[in-house]
DNA sequence: CTATTTATGTACCTTACGGTATAGTACAGA
DNA sequence: TCTGTACTATACCGTAAGGTACATAAATAG
């Protein structure tokens, strides 16, 4: 009991995992984006992984669990490259920035078109299940708060007019954010995709104004 | 062989269906609507339904063909009510209607918050079927179109500037559409849609200025 | 080296899935 | 009334689902 905290040097007991958690994770997310939460089976996440079911059901306890974890994942994943584009000096170059990098994740993998993990896979099962519908609200509000952030700090730059309004470019930026997702996974073409989101930008210019 | 294509007075021949069928798929459709496609199985609608399966196989063909037929029930269901609500000679008691309608829906009954069926329960199969991402599709241009259409005519009738940019315009009622839709699911309060709602009206205003 | 702990791999369990065979039933037409 | 036809009801089929028992393997602690 004296080491009961023990830091990260001291390993592990038992046998040693053979597999990288987070690559994992990732492979776990790229089935279910693909397929659906009620759409994947554990045996097709077994294949996708390489690992035995077993395992998986040692590392991550059951099938909802996983998913949880997979979202956790993504969710960081998103948080982290919007922060990054956020901290941007210039505005604009935030909102490219932005928007560039959802539109890639959007696509997806040899341009299939995928859209965004949360809103095709957990929102089919918010309506049933509260702990998915929790983790999007959360996400949502996160996202609104960064935007709604990310406009004050342009203001305070002197960069958008002082009357401008955040939470309603905010708004703007999200709901550009989440029909991009939607038409990506509809199958519209990235061309199309990147009209949307510079006509959202565009509108944001008009909104925001010359810095008084 | 004389009355090949016969008009509807004449009985078809066989015993008559016991059941209507928009009314079983209302049911399948409010089913579906809850769980998702992959989520719901045969027997739920089964029981929804209150009909055996053989006469849902009888009456649909198979799973797909049953959740098409409810996909295209409520989407012919969308475009009318909106054509309703177009129809205002008002522009602006014209988005009122439309937002009101689709936040109700999105509600769902007793305010679960079920959000549009299509974003929620077609758009996880569009990525693997072609058939659900094509109708997505079309029913994505329908609205856009629509819209369009809609905002034309107000420019024609002088509600708004002339130089207002019709495109612009729809495209900010359609994002904050599907946007609503999400929060909905997510299981945001109805006094946050309806407020999201009047931003995107109020944005709109804004944006096509007064008469020229 | 032995005991303990944890992960792996195979094989399996129970249940639920999409779909159907078959026997019976209600209608139209002759 | 008889016949053909289409729908209903029950019971069932083969398979795939989520999840696990159990024997084995690889590590640490003593």
């Amino acid at each position: 009991m004296v080491q009961k905290n023990s830091t990260a040097q001291s390993a592990p007991r038992g046998r040693p995992r053979s597999f990288d958690t987070d690559e994992v994770l990732d492979r776990v997310r790229d089935t279910f984006w693909r397929y659906g939460y009620a759409g994947t089976s554990m045996d097709q996440l077994s294949a996708a992984t390489g690992l035995h079911k077993p395992s998986l059901y040692g590392a991550f306890g059951d099938k909802k669990k996983l998913y949880l974890a997979a979202l956790d994942n993504y969710l960081a994943d998103v948080r982290a490259e919007f922060a990054e584009a956020f901290a941007i000096p210039d505005l604009f170059e935030s909102l490219e920035a932005m928007t560039e990098w959802s539109i890639d994740k959007f696509m997806g993998k040899d341009e299939l078109g995928t859209g965004c993990f949360m809103m095709h896979t957990a929102m089919p099962e918010a309506s049933e299940d509260p702990d998915i519908s929790r983790a999007v609200r959360e996400s949502m509000d996160s996202l609104d708060r960064a935007l709604v952030r990310r406009f004050e700090k342009a203001m305070e730059a002197g960069q958008i007019s002082a009357e401008a309004d955040p939470h309603a470019l905010a708004m703007v930026m999200v709901a550009n954010h989440y029909e991009i997702s939607g038409r990506a996974r509809a199958g519209y073409a990235r061309a199309e995709l990147r009209a949307l989101a510079d006509r959202a930008i565009k509108l944001v210019k008009a909104m925001a104004g010359a810095p008084a």
